[in-house]
RNA sequence: GGAGGAAUGGCAGAGUGGUCGAUUGCGGCAGUCUUGAAAACUGUUGAGGGUAACACCUCCGGGGGUUCGAAUCCCUCUUCCUCCGCCA
């Protein structure tokens, strides 16, 4: 949600750089404003009616102490009049606000100078290339194929225990998807991210927190019983940790990291596409949350494409990085990079990390401040990448790993796996 | 799941109908003293709205109610503690 200081001091800027989502946003902004002046105006009046209601009510207690009663009794007609007038301009006031948030959580997050105007990820700017993309032996076969082969990963197994999209990984395949996580894990906490364990699912407030809710309801699976949603990424619980929370500066920035499950309904995607690992309901992610001044949240932004890249670097996959465009920018960010290893056997770019700065954006629903230099409460920048989602990057390894007879395993993970090949 | 108790400012902890946004202690900040620090002493120290700045308004777990007036009384929800039951 934008603060709306920011859009009172400037609409029509903010508008200029919406247009780069594709979006005019004039009409919504211009409403706001609306709202927010009738709102204004109405607490206003409310102020005056309860002061002096509070003035009154001061009166009476003076004049029974001294014993005057009947003149009590006329101001106490008074004020019941008071009282009247105040619930109308409550209601009023309440409709107003009401109608201000519902405008206000229609607004994206507003890009960062450097994003390009674009429709879709057609128009995504290509920052950064990496790696070369191996000569696969003949006959190299698609993950999913790998999978099935050295039976590392049983699809139908979790079509019987579940539904589609829900894999088992077996034997080895399990024991590498362990060691991707704690590798992760280590290369994360090595940088400075303190490690969290965090539930997996979250209540309401926190899914309002990090901008799920209310548009994004249908992506999530719900435990409606006990009010509850399963979380699709470690971002949710872990950035709403910091809730309702003002921080000291000395305690910025805030960095964690945390490995979870992520639960997604992926409503609407089908096709080609989706086989194999390249789209689940279920997979797993290391994330990691940073909480940052607002003067350095774009240094920190740099800092953690630098570190996912390392990463990669690290397991010796081909990437690019790509500065998303307007039109395919998130709800919430200003700016996102993706990060996507190539499917060697698919001939395909699978993404694999986003890395974004929310600016103040998430921050406003979170309530989540930190005392500047004048030690006054201001909203905190946060950002959150994944380091990394897991199964596509399993499927890079798959892929691009695979030799002759079988598949190697990348040299950093081989401490982690116990293992250095499979087959 | 059953029975009791509790929820107040960063923390601890007063406050049972009016002048209480809230005594006090600790912590934090500033000052005095000191070569410096500590100690001692003095002052200051919640959040949001609103204002040019004041004024003023709201907030004592959440929601609702009683009353001219609620931290204080009533209802309800949530959470925590104690006891019992069940259990990885």
């Amino acid at each position: 949600m934008l603060p709306l200081q920011t859009i009172r001091e400037r609409a029509e800027a903010l508008a200029i750089a919406l247009d780069k989502r594709g979006l005019d946003a004039r009409p919504l902004l211009s409403r706001a404003l609306g709202l927010d002046q009738e709102r204004r105006n109405l607490q206003t009046r409310l102020d005056q009616t309860l002061a002096e209601a509070n003035r009154l009510s001061k009166e009476i207690g003076v004049l029974f102490k001294s014993g005057k009663g009947e003149e009590a009794q006329a101001l106490r007609e008074e004020s019941a009049r008071l009282k009247e007038v105040a619930k109308e301009l409550q209601d009023q006031l309440g409709t107003a606000a009401e109608a201000l948030q519902e405008t206000l959580y229609l607004l994206p997050n507003i890009p960062h100078a450097s994003v390009r105007p674009g429709q879709s990820e057609a128009d995504n700017e290509v920052v950064f290339e990496s790696g070369e993309i191996p000569k696969l032996p003949e006959g190299a076969q698609p993950h999913w194929e790998l999978a099935k082969q050295y039976d590392l990963i049983d699809f139908e197994l979790g079509v019987k225990i579940t539904g589609a999209g829900f894999p088992v990984y077996k034997g080895k395949g399990a024991r590498l998807q362990r060691a991707l996580i704690s590798y992760f894990l280590d290369c994360n906490t090595a940088a400075g991210y303190q490690e969290l364990q965090v539930p997996h699912l979250v209540n309401e407030a926190s899914g309002y927190g990090t901008g799920q809710l209310p548009d994004k309801e249908g992506q999530m699976y719900q435990v409606p019983e006990d009010g509850l949603y399963l979380i699709p990424t470690a971002e949710v619980p872990v950035t709403n940790l910091l809730r309702d929370v003002i921080l000291d500066r000395s305690e910025l920035p805030v960095k964690y990291t945390a490995y979870s499950p992520c639960f997604r309904r992926e409503a609407g995607s089908y096709g080609a596409h989706v086989r194999g690992l390249n789209r689940l309901h279920q997979f797993d992610k290391v994330e990691i949350v940073r909480v940052e001044e607002p003067e350095n949240s774009y240094a920190a932004l740099e800092a953690m494409v630098e570190h996912v890249k390392g990463i990669l670097d690290a397991l010796r996959l081909p990437y690019r990085i790509l500065r998303l465009c307007g039109g395919d920018l998130g709800f919430t960010s200003a700016l996102t990079y993706d990060f996507e290893v190539y499917s060697t056997a698919q001939e395909r770019w699978l993404e694999v990390s986003s890395v974004s700065n929310f600016e103040a954006f998430q921050a406003n629903r979170l309530k989540l401040r930190y005392r500047d230099a004048g030690n006054k409460p201001q909203l905190a920048h946060t950002l959150n990448g994944s380091a990394l989602a897991l199964p596509r990057i399993l499927a890079g390894i798959l892929e691009n790993y695979q030799d002759a007879e079988g598949i190697r395993i990348p040299e950093v993970l081989v401490p982690y796996t116990g293992f250095d090949r499979i087959g």
